[in-house]
DNA sequence: ATTTTCTCTCTACATATGTAGAATATGGTT
DNA sequence: AACCATATTCTACATATGTAGAGAGAAAAT
């Protein structure tokens, strides 16, 4: 299992959730219409952190004739579970009271929070 | 209520930590050892970084004679309620499915799994 | 009073991040 | 072949972050 999974930065995150949410691999212009919605920005400016998501190994970029396409590298599942484990650790000491109490109290609905509490009982299982 | 919580760098949080575990107003000696433990750092770097959290509106500073004494503005169980769910939005779209799922595989033992149910189950009463 | 010591503030700098225009390359047109 | 459209890569720059030395002010010591 690959150690240090880096964290990302926010717009750079924002591209890895286009991509996880479409078929690989991706064509530029879809990521484009999938950022169009998430978040508006100069197609270079994309281009940029798309390369920069390659340079971190999280993206491979293949040139398909005239454009290019994309293909993540780290599965979604993979890369939030790693940082559900940093963010407990770096926001809560690992302290799981403090954790639930958080959530508790973060303004999620009762309801949300009763699946949560579901759903963790299923995985159980 | 308070709109923007800003995310804080790992750094500045790291420092946050330790001021919050510590009783308010606390003195920069008690700053200092408490970081030795958690993150060596120059006492300049430290200083640095407490200025920084004030400019933020983290940390209130006041001059005790020579030194300085640091007093947290943000409560604890307040910010890492707010981060909670600003991360549950950035990392999961809000999806409580997918959450669940990246703390079963989060490497979590089972124990700390079955505690967070049972204090989000007592939470609802 | 002068020096030493301690504490804080300023200044500094490398790397990271957000954002995007300029330049370049390449395939399509006429 | 010359030109145009388009996609990518380069270059650029402002702000953020991590880190810390240099400088300044004041209290303590001699």
């Amino acid at each position: 299992m690959e150690e240090k999974l880096k964290k990302l930065p926010d717009a750079e995150l924002e591209v890895m959730q286009a991509l996880w949410e479409l078929e690989p691999p991706v064509a530029r212009a879809a990521v484009e219409a999938a950022m169009a919605e998430r978040k508006p920005m100069a197609q270079t400016t994309l281009l940029t952190l798309l390369s920069r998501l390659a340079e971190k190994g999280f993206v491979r970029i293949e040139k398909q004739g005239r454009s290019s396409v994309y293909t993540p590298l780290v599965s979604r599942a993979d890369y939030q579970a790693r940082q559900s484990k940093r963010f407990l650790d770096r926001v809560f000491g690992g302290s799981i009271p403090a954790f639930a109490s958080a959530l508790t109290a973060s303004g999620l609905s009762r309801e949300d929070l009763d699946e949560l509490r579901r759903l963790l009982e299923e995985g159980k299982l």
